[in-house]
RNA sequence: CGGGGCGUAGCGCAGACCGGUUAGCGCACCUGCUUUGGGAGCAGGGGGUCGGAGGUUCAAAUCCUCUCGCCCCGACCA
């Protein structure tokens, strides 16, 4: 596919009277790379916590993305059109979203008083739109996207542009008859994802995830490992099974044991309520305790057991109760309830008001520690079935790094971090069904329509290519997301110098977008801006270059450098650029540039 | 929302404990001259509601109260 994007048609743009000033020094409130550098070479300045003015080199940057991203869905049939920020509470409500999603969705009434919301994304308006629209199964599928401002009020921005209260996504909605349409178009989308990511350089890795408030069925996170990623996955070494952690499986293998089974057997642990105190106490690891934590879920008590070897994960367990607010419950309302909290064990379940529930871990072994139910006491050889009841136990627990895969026969888990690129989820019938979005079939009967949505962010995406592409002297853009192609730099402030570059530069732009660093600065100072701003290609226009007809030309990602004639200079960076193609992984037509 | 920290020039900071010159330094910015292949030199200069409000005092950047904002860790995260 041509990366028509490069080809330009536009003035020379002078560095002079460009909006663009960059740092000497890193700012101090930034912590990862992308961040630093994109305050550094003044790419991003904060307006307000999570929100940020783009300023026009950024925006070069992220108009570059949104073009690659619109040529991808409007590959796989997407049609583009916009939809609002400001919406009425009303359609939330259809939805049930107005009350599901916490404080992250801003809320307020207009000036006649009625109650009105910011999109965080756009279910709703499109279901909306839809239900307009469709009426019969000869209208579907379609595909509707839009690149439009979110504003979620996070709780905690961090990392500069990675989680922010206002950005650009690309959100897409598509509509089905049934599941076996959507699954076949979720491929493509899916497939659409892994040519936009590895165009703009990044190469995330598809893992299922959890839905989340989104609700539906399938849900695959596209995640670009890197350390300043937010997300942990689970990834097999083996068959290569990649899930986020809030969803991967846990499996635990059964430890043969001998058959002989000591009796219960009640023991003195005076102060001892955490696994550390235990298993100083009792001198042995960590499985062989039965570990309780109790929960407050939408106002009932929770308590969950688990091998004492592993982690209750709060999102399993929120979905495995089908609960909306999950806290750990406070030690006053478990002792009201008949509850020895530190002392806990599964026998509590007879208590009324008490939901207990025993992670599959548990079948890891044939006797365990377990609480005593009474203070400073714990049970010793409890035997699950035999010492307390053993109901049909869930899946609750985090998987461990060099956890077995539940995919595989050996391969073993790796707990890896990633920024989420994009999202995409089989909806289902969940907003056509609360909305009202149906068709007639050709039976003549009335069905929901089925849903699929699938987002990337703009503003993060722009990071994860500095968090991929960047040394230390600055940012490394690829080709096909750099804000322009070439940078020249006159040295000096010679008449014929500034000529020099200044026909240079015009020759360039015929074909390439370029940005003339003409300031009065020292060669040093522009040398340095160069390599901050990641610009691929740098030509140098110097008295020595100009004695003889000459410019340098040099790669910033390779540190390549030719000297040619002035004249050659256009016909070199496009052979140079084919050769960063090719390092990048990128298709560049031929017609291109032309 | 819990814990910790910070608000003084565009950016980074000092001054504050112990109230008292005209609030200072570096970078950036302006003028002049020199300089131009790796963040130049000399000289001169502009820019401040000291986050905001109230209070104490003869006097507040400095002490007290309230408030707003921002950063970090955690919780949260369609």
């Amino acid at each position: 596919m041509p990366e028509v994007l490069l080809s330009t048609q536009e003035p020379v743009i002078r560095y002079s009277h460009y909006l663009l000033r960059t740092r000497r020094e890193d700012p101090t409130d930034a912590e990862i790379p992308s961040h630093k550098l994109l305050v550094k070479a003044g790419f991003i300045r904060q307006v307000a916590a999570g929100v940020f003015d783009f300023t026009p080199i950024a925006f070069r940057v992220m108009t570059r993305i949104m073009e690659i991203i619109r040529q991808e869905m409007n590959r796989i049939g997407g049609q583009e059109l916009l939809m609002p920020v400001l919406n009425p509470a009303s359609l939330w409500i259809e939805t049930g979203r107005y009350n599901a999603v916490g404080a992250e969705l801003i809320r307020f009434a207009d000036r006649r008083g009625t109650d009105m919301c910011l999109a965080m994304t756009n279910e709703e308006t499109v279901t909306d739109l839809a239900r307009g629209y469709v009426s019969s199964w000869r209208d579907l599928p379609f595909m509707l996207y839009h690149i439009q401002t979110k504003i979620r009020d996070e709780a905690r921005p961090r990392g500069g542009v990675m989680r922010v209260r206002e950005f650009l996504m690309k959100d897409a909605y598509s509509f089905h008859r049934d599941f076996t349409d959507l699954g076949a178009y979720y491929v493509n989308v899916y497939n659409a994802y892994r040519r936009i990511f590895k165009r703009i350089g990044l190469s995330p890795v598809p893992v299922e995830a959890d839905t989340g408030a989104m609700g539906g069925s399938a849900s695959h996170e596209f995640l670009q490992p890197s350390q300043s990623g937010e997300d942990t996955f689970a990834r097999c070494n083996r068959c290569g099974m990649s899930s986020n952690i809030e969803k991967a499986e846990v499996v635990s293998t059964a430890q043969a044991e001998g058959s002989r089974q000591a009796a219960a057997e009640e023991v003195h642990t005076p102060n001892m309520t955490t696994i550390d105190d235990l298993m100083s106490f009792f001198g042995v690891g960590p499985d062989r305790f039965l570990k309780a934590v109790a929960y407050d879920a939408d106002g009932t008590i929770v308590v969950a057991f688990i091998n004492g070897a592993y982690e209750i994960n709060e999102t399993k367990l929120k979905n495995a109760l089908g609960a909306m607010e999950l806290t750990v419950a406070d030690s006053r309302k478990l002792t009201d309830a008949g509850i020895v909290p530190g002392f806990i064990s599964p026998r509590i379940a007879k208590l009324s008001g008490v939901t207990v529930l025993l992670d599959r871990t548990i079948l890891s072994r044939q006797a365990y520690v377990m609480g005593g139910d009474r203070i400073d006491y714990h049970v010793k050889s409890a035997v699950p079935g035999r010492d307390f009841t053993l109901s049909d136990t869930v899946d609750i627990a985090s998987v461990r790094e060099g956890d077995p895969c539940p995919r595989c026969a050996d391969g073993t888990i790796v707990l890896l971090r990633g920024i989420e690129l994009g999202h995409t989820f089989q909806l289902g019938t969940k907003y056509s069904e609360s909305m009202g979005l149906t068709y007639l079939s050709e039976e003549g009967k009335a069905a929901p329509v089925v849903m699929g949505c699938y987002g990337i962010g703009v503003e993060r995406a722009m990071a994860s290519i500095i968090e991929a592409h960047h040394d230390e002297t600055g940012i490394v853009w690829p080709i096909t997301t750099a804000p322009f192609t070439v940078m020249v730099l006159p040295l000096g402030a010679d008449a014929e110098v500034v000529a020099a570059a200044d026909t240079t530069a015009r020759a360039l732009s015929q074909t390439y977008s370029v940005l003339l660093d003409d300031r009065q600065e020292s060669a040093g100072v522009k040398f340095a801006d160069s390599e901050l701003l990641g610009i691929p290609i740098r030509a140098v226009v110097s008295k020595k270059l100009i004695a003889k007809g000459e410019v340098e030309l040099k790669v910033r990602r390779t540190g390549e450098v030719v000297v040619v004639p002035q004249k050659e200079a256009p016909e070199t960076v496009r052979s140079l650029l084919f050769g960063l193609a090719e390092k990048e992984g990128v298709m560049i037509d031929d017609s291109w540039p032309a």
